[in-house]
DNA sequence: TCACAGGTGAAAGGTATTTTCGTCGCGGGT
DNA sequence: ACCCGCGACGAAAATACCTTTCACCTGTGA
């Protein structure tokens, strides 16, 4: 299926790219729910919610029961199992089984208040925490590995990688560059959307291109990606929103996951957890694949940076 | 059939004394079927073991597929459901996904190994997420409270606030800047030791200085904090080694915590998913305490962005 | 205001589950 | 040995449930 004729910039994402978009698992069912509600349709996410907040009492429901418990039709909750990867209702209810018996035996139901202004510091260290820890499992479970699998063969051979990313995705994007320079590999990091485009017209088929958006319609990084797949480079997006516009533009796209946001918890807060485990992810499989020549190169940096350290104390 | 009667020895016990014979709990059904087996024909007892064997299995199964898989009939499925106290298989079949989830979670934490060079990616993102967790516990677990307070308080207050730190610190140093900036106050990261130092010797008493450097003994980072210290500012580390000689120069000092690191996981992994969390708390901190000026300014900043994404799905 | 796109639910169309009912095998009595 | 009755068992009918289709309706942009 690879068509290389890369001569013009008409390419186009094969649309079957996604033959098994979700292995629904129980686990992170609430993380998906976040995920996806917001490409939710109003009575979709009503269903949604229902079913995050109670899915024990949901479970011993019929597809017309929770029809009539949302105010809406057995069409709309089959429709919303199906948007959350289920084949139809029939699994959904299942998985809803399965989480009910793991939050009922798993102790803690993990309730987590928002934030509020007049909270003590102790407990916003302790949501904040919560949340940050919850938000780690919740994209742990939702990735898919074949993506990962896929983005990390296509970074491993890569001649260049370049990595785009705005606003607070910049400073993930740099980490990612960062610690791919480490290992030995050619990789930037553009946060100047018009340097980024004019360097992913420079791309070509081998390369890698990587756009990290949480909202997945950031236009400052969705040019450049064009731009790169257009060119023939191997494409990837990390983003929130599998079904935004940037991932048109993606040969792989990587899930981050989304947490319950207020207006003192701005959305760069969580969406960057979830971002920086993906892209670690990325990063140590790459290493993996390169290690022959990854292992040396992290051995030299360590110790190139050794003398900026004050002497003492060396343990 | 002679009815009540009651006089004689002979009373029986009312008919609907068993409305619900047996509330059908999850986790106790291989037990009910050790219980119940004896008492049960061949062909159930089939079908119960089968049941017990492979709960994930069978929970996949309809009831024709479970009848055939033990050689039976749906009647027989179904008639077994029944003894083991479930109104039918539907029901049955919703326990044994419970189950199934259960001993699924229950089977997870078997994750405590380094993560090395021919690991699979599955490993590898359980690992990474473990490890990023048990960081972000520890390091809610070790912050002092105080301390924290303490540099709230003086950054809520402050002229200017300056933030140093290089390497993979100038990023979250960075991340802390900008979410400052966008609550309306004055803040810098410098990742620059000349300009640092420059900008350093620029603050004086009310302005604060935030030093962050993971070894604690970083000289870019420790040679600025100590001008801006010389000069009367007030000044935070936050640095994963407490007697660190940054500390000799900091008047609040936050901890981070450090997790074991390997070759496949340079140090600035986990350091900056601590590192991330203190900078988060300080920034509600302080956002709590400016909040009237904080929100509104929260809201013009994402406001301000709303056009640079792409129009469509607005919802 | 109109045309249109897309969400939504009523009802038709299938599939899974439950019930019914007749057969068959087994043990005990004649 | 044969017959009788009891209960296990499964095929198929009956039902409940799930899925799909399609027309309506609502909100949107010209």
């Amino acid at each position: 299926m690879k068509e290389n004729f890369s001569r013009r910039g008409d390419r186009v994402r094969p649309a079957p790219a996604q033959p098994r978009p979700a292995p629904p698992e129980p686990g992170a069912l609430a993380a998906k729910v976040r995920t996806m509600a917001p490409s939710m349709t109003r009575s979709m996410q009503r269903v949604a919610e229902t079913v995050a907040a109670d899915p024990a009492g949901c479970a011993a429901l019929t597809v017309t029961g929770l029809a009539e418990r949302t105010g809406t039709s057995e069409a709309t909750v089959v429709r919303t199992a199906r948007m959350l990867g289920y084949p139809g209702y029939r699994d959904l209810r299942l998985a809803l089984a399965g989480l009910a018996a793991q939050q009922a035996s798993g102790a803690a139901p993990a309730i987590t208040t928002d934030i509020s202004v007049d909270d003590p510091l102790t407990d916003v260290i302790a949501k904040l925490t919560q949340d940050e820890r919850q938000t780690l499992a919740d994209t742990a479970g939702a990735l898919d590995i074949s993506q990962v699998e896929a983005a990390v063969s296509a970074m491993a051979s890569a001649r260049r990688i370049d990595v785009y990313g705005v606003g607070a995705s910049s400073l993930v994007a740099q980490d990612l560059a960062q610690k791919l320079l480490r290992i030995g590999l050619v990789a930037h990091a553009h946060a100047d959307p018009h340097l980024a485009v004019t360097n992913a017209v420079q791309l070509r088929a081998g390369d890698v291109a990587i756009a990290i958006t949480h909202s997945g319609r950031t236009v400052d990084v969705i040019e450049p990606l064009q731009a790169a797949f257009d060119h023939g480079a191997t494409t990837v997006a990390v983003t929130g929103r599998p079904d935004g516009e940037v991932t048109q533009y993606a040969d792989h796209v990587l899930t981050t996951s989304t947490a319950r946001e207020s207006e003192l918890r701005p959305a760069a807060m969580s969406s960057r957890t979830s971002q920086l485990l993906v892209i670690d992810c990325l990063f140590i499989g790459v290493a993996q694949r390169t290690y022959e020549t990854a292992a040396p190169a992290l051995r030299t940096s360590y110790e190139a940076l050794a003398h900026r350290h004050s002497p003492r104390d060396v343990r």
